[in-house]
RNA sequence: GGAGGGGUCGCAUAGUGGCCGAGUGCGGGCGCCUGCUAAGCGCUUACUGGUUGUUAAGAUCAGUCGAGGGUUCGAAUCCCUCCCCCUCCGCCA
């Protein structure tokens, strides 16, 4: 969240940044809340500072007469502090839900437009590749070779799930190790985290309250299945001061994610683009605010590297203002081309969510030993999202009698050169 | 799931209603002393919010002893609820 001292300094850029991404945001409302606030906090510390000193001075009194009587007047004093509080603690309350409702500020380099079709391409890499044949989609591809089951997946759980068997199973397991070690290899620090988290973690990283509808959440204790690593990143220093010289930390961990996807109902049902469940590797973060953009760049880099070694097609784009997510004050996404079903898919998501994340997490770092404590910023990045790894392989690598092709680098992990179709 | 023990300043500990404005040790910072990788001496040491101040240094007030409530003129201390950690037993991969 931003603070409210940089709402009341900036309101008119703040209002400005909140038009740019096609929502709303109750600023008048903190700014009159945050007024009353302060009025009303004086009152009640006046107040206290007063009760303060007449109860040591009662502590100190012998005259038993004189103690009664300022007894009784503190009984009226403290009544008033009562009251006072119980009118403060409401306004806290909800000074803090519409803080919490206030979408991180824009990078001034955004490129400005009210939803998805204003994103830019900034660059397009590799060559579309050219068929002598129909490309078909990865679905009948999982059906030739075997291995892809949606019909028992759908048995099992429901729609929007599905199971992997034999070479293609293989072939995500052998995704997810190449791009951990491709990444940790980069000096990043490979984690293994908990999949359920209690609301208080998901408050601090913005998937509450806000984006309730798109969680899962186990019916009896208080776990929420993470939709994204990110969430447990984010968690991984909440309410923690992180020591002087341990910036910039950058971490990487393989993790289910897990959606709702109400938003989507009805969208991308065929194939595994879109799956309740799904495998993400996932690149974090934590740098001093000046290190924010070098970060950015090499995070940004990491997440390009994958497609690039594994020879698949793909574009970068940078999101536009409408289309930017609450936390993030910039964004670029990564996308593979699948010929199969002939469009882009997103595989990555980067983003710079500057000290937002970690305002609302209580995260602080030390820069030095005698300086005071700080927000650090807080960055993301997929590297890469499986399935759709998966069909950008699937789908590029296809041949006419619909085997599949092994990219080079992911020989060694497969111990394969090609995924046959079943006989 | 059962029984017991515990959560105080970066760490370790003291603290059973006002002398706690949380002591002491270690660690950290600054300085002094000392020809020598030592020792000693002095000062200092958190966070949050408000007011004031030039967006400074600072000053000042309030709050924070796991969290939240309660009792009281006054709570680290008494009461209630919850959370977490440790030990043993049971169960289990």
């Amino acid at each position: 969240m931003l603070s409210v001292q940089y709402i009341r300094e900036n309101v008119d850029r703040v209002k400005r940044d909140v038009l740019l991404r096609n929502t709303t945001a109750p600023i008048d409302r903190i700014l009159l809340l945050d007024e009353d606030r302060r009025e009303l906090l004086q009152q009640v510390e006046q107040l206290r500072a007063k009760r303060n000193t007449v109860s040591k001075a009662i502590g100190a009194s012998k005259d038993a007469a004189e103690r009664e009587v300022r007894i009784t007047e503190m009984r009226l004093v403290g009544d008033e502090i009562d009251r006072l509080d119980a009118r403060l603690k409401k306004i806290e309350t909800e000074l803090h839900d519409k803080l919490s409702e206030v979408p991180n500020i824009l990078d001034p380099n955004v490129p400005k437009g009210p939803d998805e079709t204003s994103n830019v391409v900034v660059e397009t890499v590799g060559e579309i590749p050219h068929f002598a044949f129909t490309p078909r989609p990865h679905w009948d591809i999982g059906e030739i070779v075997g291995g892809l089951d949606i019909a028992r997946g759908a048995k099992m759980s429901g729609s929007r799930f599905y199971t992997l068997r034999g070479p293609l199973a293989k072939l995500q397991r052998s995704l997810i190790q190449f791009m951990l070690n491709e990444h940790a290899a980069a000096g990043f620090s490979e984690c293994y985290l908990p999949y359920m988290l209690n609301e208080v973690s998901l408050y601090a990283s913005a998937q509450l309250p806000k984006f309730r509808d798109n969680l899962y959440r186990d019916a009896e204790e208080d776990f929420y299945f993470i939709p994204t690593a990110e969430v447990a990143f984010v968690n991984l220093y909440r309410d923690e001061i992180i020591p002087p010289g341990k910036l910039p930390m950058r971490f990487v961990a393989h993790t289910p994610c897990f959606r709702r996807e109400k938003m989507s109902a009805g969208r991308d049902v065929r194939g595994i683009k879109r799956g309740h469940q799904f495998e993400k590797v996932e690149m974090f973060v934590y740098c001093e605010p000046e290190q924010g953009e070098a970060e950015f760049q090499g995070l940004l880099a990491r997440a390009r590297l994958i497609p690039e070694l594994l020879g698949l097609p793909y574009r970068v784009l940078q999101l536009c203002s409408g289309d930017i997510g609450f936390s993030a004050t910039k964004t670029c996404d990564i996308e593979i081309w699948a010929p199969g079903q002939g469009e882009w898919l997103e595989v990555s998501s980067v983003s710079n969510c500057l000290d937002f994340q970690a305002r609302r997490a209580s995260i602080r770092y030390r820069p030095s030993a005698d300086a005071s404590t700080r927000h650090p910023y807080l960055l993301n990045a997929s590297g890469l999202a499986l399935p759709r790894t998966m069909i950008g392989v699937i789908e590029n690598y296809q041949r006419e009698d619909g085997s599949i092709d092994i990219p080079e680098v992911l020989q060694p992990y497969m111990g394969m050169s090609r995924i046959a179709a079943a006989g």
